[in-house]
RNA sequence: GGGCAUUUAGCUCAGUUGGUUAGAGCGCUACACUCACAUUGUAGAGGCCAGAGGUUCAAGUCCUCUAAUGCCCACCA
């Protein structure tokens, strides 16, 4: 077996499992009624993604569940796939076609979807080979789009389901619009940042006496041209008498009243406020509430537009600081004050957001929201950790409609037509700013020449006209996503074909709802709310039982790991250095519950290290493995054979900790699961147990011991450390089939002895003690020395007296006696073990002072310790409160203490 | 303005229902490469658990307040 290197190198490993893993079909999933369904769907990563940290650690946690469950037998299906992300892909193309000088608007709107497709053809895979790379053992003959056709008619269903409870209408509205990517934006894909503004201080003349004025404050002065009141509260005494009054609007010569409305803040700038029903949502409510008009003096592209006289034409950053010269040149500006305001902020490509009045279809959330919110408090839907529970609730309390309508062309379009027939008859044109905000929104429904359907009509059913065409917008992209759960199983089944319909709709039943979803926080409003809301309203159940949030990925100073900040560690990079598993395993190890991560190269070194640490405990274990006698069945051997302490003891560890490694699963505390695993193989298995049992590795009893625990070791990591888990397992003697095709090792209670356990370690602990002695007086390990010792019990006596070539061995030493009698010998240093005391002969002088300063402080040590545990059993009310097993322990570590400091003090009285 | 999280060794972090002398990885110090592994081994140093109160027989852990940092939410013109 030396043909074993003594590195291992994942790049030998890694393709190659992989690609055996998938051409056998190990990853496939199919309804099996003799077993529990386990099933994951994956977070979509957007097609134009690439894998980032946050991916990786968001796979490699969906990895080892879903390994951890299929070993564990059940039928686990990670369900793979990506995500149109309509604005961030068209963006992407758009981008791509600007380098040849192209637009969008050249191509038209056929040719450019065309053109996305292609994209999406080329590069759209990448993020799923990059998964690949990083053992995502994904059923990849499920892999899904969210704008495949059958998945495209979920949508429609829904969108035509939905319009017809009632729950989708159409509306003007103030709106986040992003002037960049031009179009509306929900109000989650437009979070708030904080800015470094201005407050400006505008004066309004009065119409009646021009040199007075009503000064108003705004951050954003550009909009005054819009402005069609200015606005007091009713008790503010200062304007009392202004209300009712007309003012002259600045630059525009508008005249506009002042009306009194409670909603104005008298502390907040002057107490009059500037209002602009068409450029904010505030004012939107007082224009309707005041039957102002609405005034929109902005373009979609964020340019002023006609209705901004001399401004048009102006961007709307430079109008402001034109309108601001010209007010200060009028004597207008009153004064400039900074001032900190947040603004929305598209979330594709950052570009301040523009309150923006505009026609738009959503969707009425608060019915959809209601079941939703039972499900969570019921606890049908369980938030690890806990916490978001409370975030996730917040948000469905207060939720607003959403507005799912974008003015793009890559997405799902909107399944409304319309007849032109009607439209031109009848009078539901929507025409003018101000019917649309009074045309009451549920007559959508039932508007002259609006058709919803599943499919185009060929003519329209009212007037039978064949002049019809459809809405121009598209979808929300998460309009298709909170579907994912079920939309990937060909959801709704009697929409598909009736050859795909008897394929898949099995798998629907028998995998949904899911099991477990793993996701960041940044997505709980976007898509986990709005999937439990969807899979409650469409398949009556929720989609999933767990969700786990993990934190985010960051750099070591804390900062989000971005292409624009230059601080990203590339997974593929990683995988390219460390090996897959290492990377897996060092993300892992360190991400607690919930917790953000803190990453810096440097820790992946980690789970480098314990690869090669695996790969070199079974490169000692293969080279002097006798298949023969190892592969003797460990239950019938461990009943019959006496195995003796160590290899007891490693059995006992081993089950030990994978009890608590499957607990740390169950709890999705998957630090924690891997670093029991890497302590004990590290720390217990290779420090000890391979180090006793190297000199005398042919004998049976450890022949099967280490060969068993290796083979069960290995398939108890291999969740975490799929290839070089998979790698050794085909080394091992008669290995057949896959690691993958193993069971997660069964726990056997019986084996585990916790006294039995503390009785190797006190014997490991006399060899620590030795060493230690040897590293006081700086003796080299190749120089063998003398060790006496003087076991204070009968049964420790035995212990030490059958394990003396053990202790020999591990501490190097030349022999080891075992004292008769309770007696310092001469020339020697001395510690203490457990119920051990221990002498070390030493050829040199021994410094009697040293040594004697030495136990005195370990004495002094001891005593503040006993005198602590003396006052506590002293103590009246712990006697009398505290539960008697802490008392028993107190006792118990009271008499050894005592004990242990008895046989101090006389060591360091013999000390002469 | 509201909420959440974090604060433990030089660094990055664990520490579950309160219960012996608070742990790990990295780094550091000393020693050790013919030995499965120097991506290693052996031994060691290093902690008023952010601060102040409180509850309790017992607090890193529970409660209150304070401070710093980060994140999320909110119609702060």
């Amino acid at each position: 077996m030396n043909t074993i290197p003594s590195r291992y190198n994942p790049k030998d490993t890694e393709d190659k499992w992989y690609a055996l893993w998938q051409g056998r079909g190990l990853f496939r999933a199919c309804p099996d009624k003799s077993k529990k369904p386990f099933s994951i769907v994956i977070p979509p990563p957007n097609v134009t993604g690439i894998l980032h940290m946050g991916h990786a650690l968001n796979n490699a946690i969906q990895d080892i569940l879903i390994r951890y469950h299929r070993m564990k037998g059940h039928e686990s299906l990670w369900m793979p796939g990506t995500d149109h992300a309509g604005i961030a892909t068209q963006n992407v193309v758009e981008k791509a076609m600007a380098k040849e000088g192209l637009r969008r608007n050249d191509l038209g709107r056929e040719k450019f979807i065309e053109r996305v497709w292609q994209w999406k053809e080329q590069y759209g895979s990448a993020i799923i080979k990059q998964l690949k790379k990083l053992g995502a053992s994904c059923d990849w003959q499920r892999v899904r789009f969210t704008m495949d056709a059958e998945y495209s008619k979920a949508v429609v269903e829904v969108f035509v389901r939905l319009f017809e409870k009632g729950l989708i209408y159409q509306g003007s509205y103030i709106i986040n619009w992003c002037p960049r990517c031009q179009t509306a934006l929900s109000d989650e894909e437009a979070p708030h940042h904080e800015l470094q503004g201005n407050l400006y201080y505008l004066k309004y003349p009065y119409k009646s006496d021009p040199s007075k004025f009503v000064v108003v404050a705004t951050t954003r002065p550009e909009t005054m041209l819009g402005d069609t009141a200015v606005a007091v509260n009713p008790k503010d005494k200062r304007y009392k008498k202004a209300i009712g009054e007309t003012l002259v609007l600045p630059l525009v010569n508008r005249e506009i009243p002042i009306i009194a409305d409670e909603m104005i803040d008298m502390k907040f700038g002057t107490g009059a406020v500037k209002v602009t029903p068409a450029h904010d949502p505030n004012d939107y409510l007082m224009g309707k509430k005041h039957r102002l008009e609405f005034v929109n003096v902005m373009s979609p592209n964020g340019k002023m537009n006609e209705q901004a006289g001399d401004y048009n034409g102006m961007d709307r950053f430079e109008a402001r600081q034109v309108i601001l010269e010209d007010l200060k040149e009028q004597g207008l500006l009153e004064k400039t004050e900074p001032h900190p305001l947040s603004a929305g902020h598209c979330y594709r490509c950052h570009t301040i957001i523009e309150p923006y009045l505009s026609k738009q279809w959503f969707v009425k959330m608060k019915p959809l929201a209601k079941p939703a919110i039972e499900a969570v408090k019921k606890g049908k839907i369980k938030f690890y950790p806990k916490r978001w529970t409370k975030v996730y609730l917040g948000w469905m309390e207060n939720i607003q409609d959403w507005c799912i309508s974008r003015q793009i062309w890559w997405g799902h379009r909107i399944p409304v037509y319309y007849c032109r027939k009607c439209l031109d008859s009848g009078n539901s044109q929507i025409s003018n700013a101000k019917s649309q905000i009074n045309s009451k929104l549920q007559n959508t429904k039932q508007a002259q020449g609006v058709i919803v359907s599943r499919a185009k009509p060929d003519k329209c059913p009212k007037c039978g006209s064949a002049d019809i065409y459809q809405d121009e917008d598209v979808l929300d992209t998460w309009f298709s996503s909170w579907l994912w759960p079920f939309a990937t199983f060909y959801w709704p089944p009697e929409a598909q074909s009736p050859e795909l319909r008897a394929r898949t709709e099995a798998d629907l039943k028998y995998f949904y709802p899911t099991s477990t979803l793993v996701t960041a926080p940044e997505i709980i409003f976007f898509w986990v709310a709005r999937m439990i809301m969807a899979g409650l309203e469409f398949m009556q159940e929720v989609p999933f039982k767990d969700v786990y949030i993990h934190g985010t990925v960051r750099d070591v100073e804390g900062k989000k790991m971005s292409k624009s900040l230059g601080n990203i560690i590339d997974p593929l990079e990683i995988i390219d250095e460390y090996g897959a598993d290492a990377l897996r395993f060092s993300l892992i190890s360190i991400t607690s519950q919930g917790q953000d991560v803190y990453l810096s190269k440097e820790r992946f070194e980690q789970g480098r290290n314990f690869a090669n640490k695996i790969w070199n405990a079974s490169r000692l274990i293969l080279m002097n493995l006798d298949p023969g006698q190892a592969r003797a069945d460990l239950c019938v051997f461990f009943k019959k054979e006496p195995l003796g302490v160590v290899n007891r003891w490693i059995l006992s560890r081993f089950y030990s900790t994978l009890k608590e490694v499957q607990r740390g699963f169950s709890e999705y505390r998957f630090n924690e699961a891997a670093n029991l695993l890497y302590s004990f193989f590290w720390h217990e298995f290779c420090d000890w147990y391979l180090e006793v049992i190297k000199a005398d590795i042919r004998n049976t009893h450890n022949q099967v011991v280490m060969y068993k625990v290796l083979e069960k070791f290995l398939r108890a990591l291999h969740p975490f450390m799929p290839f070089i888990t998979e790698e050794i397992w085909h080394l091992l003697p008669g290995a057949t089939d896959s690691i993958m095709c193993q069971s997660w090792p069964h726990i056997q209670e019986q084996v585990i002895d916790k006294k039995l356990e503390k009785e190797a370690e006190s014997l490991f602990s006399v060899v620590t003690q030795i060493r230690n002695l040897r590293a006081q007086i700086g003796i080299a390990l190749d120089k063998k020395v003398v060790v006496s010792v003087y076991p204070h019990t009968a049964s420790k006596k035995k212990l030490v007296e059958e394990y003396a070539s053990l202790v020999v061995n591990m501490a190097k030493l030349e022999a080891l006696h075992s004292l008769s009698r309770n007696k310092r010998p001469a020339r020697a240093i001395s510690s203490v073990a457990e119920d051990v005391d221990i002498y070390l002969h030493s050829e040199g002088i021994v410094d009697a002072d040293q040594e004697k300063e030495k136990l005195t402080l370990k004495i002094q040590e001891l005593h503040k310790l006993k005198q602590a545990k003396e006052a506590r059993l002293k103590n009246h009310d712990f006697m009398e409160r505290a539960p008697a097993g802490v008392v028993e322990k107190e006792k118990a570590g009271l008499d050894e203490l005592s004990g242990t400091l008895t046989r101090l003090e006389k060591m360091s009285k013999e000390l002469t």
